[in-house]
RNA sequence: GCGGGAGUAAUUCAGUGGUAGAAUGCCAGCUUCCCAAGCUGGACGUCGCGGGUUCAAGUCCCGUCUCCCGCUCCA
């Protein structure tokens, strides 16, 4: 890189800048005003005046997304030789979530109370207590009712139901998958023979998921439709304790890397366990409005791969099945010998055929999208043209997660600045994504690229034409420096770490 | 699903039942040797949507949708 003497400009110290403290409402509702002025994200179908739990990502929120998954996917399978990846489908075989347990668990039919404003299991009514009057029970008859005005019950199935097929048919039902481990599951013998894989080793898949979820809120942060990064990892029964701390740590790591402030991350081991886990810990990021949770990191144990050994036992009689009532299906019983069974794995080294246990990072695209843009915003005083301190909002990404990463300015719209401009411009585009702007004041350019977090902003002025050196003027202290234009492709690959 | 608040330009917000407004942003041009400068011009609204009351509704009433907050829910 050829040095270079700071430019003698105007540009603010760094000690000139003084981050100024939001409330967290106030700070979330800037956060969402920013993201669809700067096209972000905006609300899905907001024309026809939008639908509830569903989100779309303009331009620039797109790259922003995209970069988080990318890093994702280079952390989890292009850096590692024991990963592969995979893209399942959406539209899985009904029977999936009836060996999931998916089927089962999300039809438990809920009454809420008016009154007392509690909502009951409708299966559990009898064991229940008043909201208001904890020695009695719901409902307005029978013994020791508390008189309360009850709903009727109401199915919250969770899963997204659909027909497979153009003609409307009960056989022909089926589901939007309400994750996508399932199809890492389901296509584990054919990874297992199609691939040198061994064990330990996993499969990842990055897809949208559905679910209907009761109430969408926060939002992005709950959303029907959502985007996960999943990682099944397949490993010895035995090693699973050993690798289910690996992950934490390794998905706690990431979240680092990636900028997230340490003081607003926790992990969160959970007391209360689904039925398929041994262990689970969530990584939960502060977002304005609260703890919540970017991924969660299981041990799902050889629950899944068991199950679907099942499933696959009960074709039969699903294809007796008259009325489509999944939940009223029996799932077939283990084989004795289930650990021979169809997902089993064989050990070259120990000559043994058995089911591996999996330990699964789940993490949540939009949610981790979410978390890091929260985490860059800010707002510092910047000193105008005049002297004058005024607001600057800008989001300080990572570089690898920068939508943009750098913008090419001429300084002036004449004597050739643009020209020289637009060639630097196209040539750095071939590797990165950068942007070109000769619109409007110097300073109005720079404060634009800083509200979508673009970490460097290179300006050609007279100098250029006389010497080929540009500024380079960096996003978060607002300094510059002068370097040769030549040297700025090398100077972003190492001052950005980016490849 | 319950309760509360809100919905007017891209954003933040004014708007007394009587012609739809401001600031910022955006676009074009001029100017400008580095931090939202200045000047000139311009585009942008079925006032979330649908009913009702009224001579007349952004404003009052009802319904509905969406967002935010608190509950609830989150195998």
């Amino acid at each position: 890189m050829s040095e270079s003497t700071p430019s003698q400009s105007a540009a603010p110290s760094p000690s000139q800048t003084v981050s100024i403290p939001l409330n967290d409402h106030e700070r979330m509702e800037k956060i969402v005003a920013l993201t669809k002025r700067r096209g972000f994200i905006f609300q899905s179908s907001e024309l026809y005046g939008g639908i509830n739990g569903a989100w779309d990502y303009g331009p620039v929120g797109t790259l922003l997304k995209r970069n988080v998954k990318d890093a994702w996917w280079r952390a989890m399978v292009q850096d590692r030789e024991d990963i592969v990846g995979l893209e399942a489908a959406i539209l899985m075989h009904p029977m999936v979530w009836k060996a999931s347990g998916h089927v089962d668990g999300f039809s438990d039919p809920m009454i809420d109370c008016r009154t007392c404003k509690k909502r009951f299991r409708a299966d559990d009514l009898e064991g229940a207590v008043c909201g208001l009057k904890p020695s009695k029970h719901p409902g307005k008859e029978g013994r020791d009712a508390c008189g309360g005005d009850l709903t009727e019950p109401r199915n919250f199935n969770l899963m997204f139901e659909t027909a497979l097929g153009p003609l409307s048919d009960t056989s022909a039902k089926c589901f939007l998958r309400p994750e996508t481990a399932q199809g890492i599951f389901v296509n584990f013998a054919n990874v297992v023979s199609s691939t040198r894989v061994k064990l330990p080793f996993g499969i990842a898949q990055i897809g949208k998921s559905f679910r209907n979820e009761i109430n969408p809120r926060n939002f992005t942060f709950r959303s029907r439709e959502f985007e996960q990064m999943e990682m099944e990892f397949f490993c010895v029964p035995g090693t699973d304790d050993e690798w289910f701390q690996k992950w934490v740590e390794t998905r706690w790591q990431w979240y680092l890397q990636l900028g997230l402030k340490k003081d607003r991350l926790r992990l969160r081991p959970h007391d209360k366990l689904a039925h398929y886990s041994k262990a689970t810990t969530d990584i939960e990021y502060l977002f304005p409005f609260g703890w919540g949770e970017l991924e969660g990191v299981a041990n799902r144990t050889d629950f899944d791969l068991r199950q679907h050994q099942r499933g696959v036992r009960s074709l039969a009689a699903w294809q007796k099945l008259e009325n489509g009532d999944l939940a009223s299906l029996p799932l077939a019983d283990e084989e004795a010998e289930y650990h021979k069974g169809k997902l089993s794995y064989f050990d070259d080294e120990k000559k043994q055929r058995y089911i591996p246990f999996v330990i699964e990072p789940a993490a949540g695209a939009d949610r981790a999208t979410l978390a890091f843009l929260c985490d860059a915003y800010d707002e510092d005083g910047a000193p105008d043209a005049q002297g004058k301190v005024e607001t600057r909002v800008v989001l300080r990404f990572h570089p690898r997660i920068a939508p943009v990463k750098a913008a090419v300015l001429p300084l002036l719209r004449k004597d050739g600045h643009p020209e020289r401009a637009e060639k630097l411009y196209k040539d750095l585009r071939k590797r990165w994504m950068v942007e070109y702007d000769e619109s409007a004041a110097i300073g109005k350019r720079y404060r634009r690229q800083d509200e979508i977090g673009t970490p460097l902003c290179i300006t050609i002025d007279h100098q250029t034409l006389t010497d080929g050196t540009v500024t380079v003027r960096d996003r978060d202290s607002m300094t510059q420096q002068r370097i040769a234009e030549d040297q700025v492709a090398r100077y972003m690959h190492e001052t950005l770490g980016l490849l």
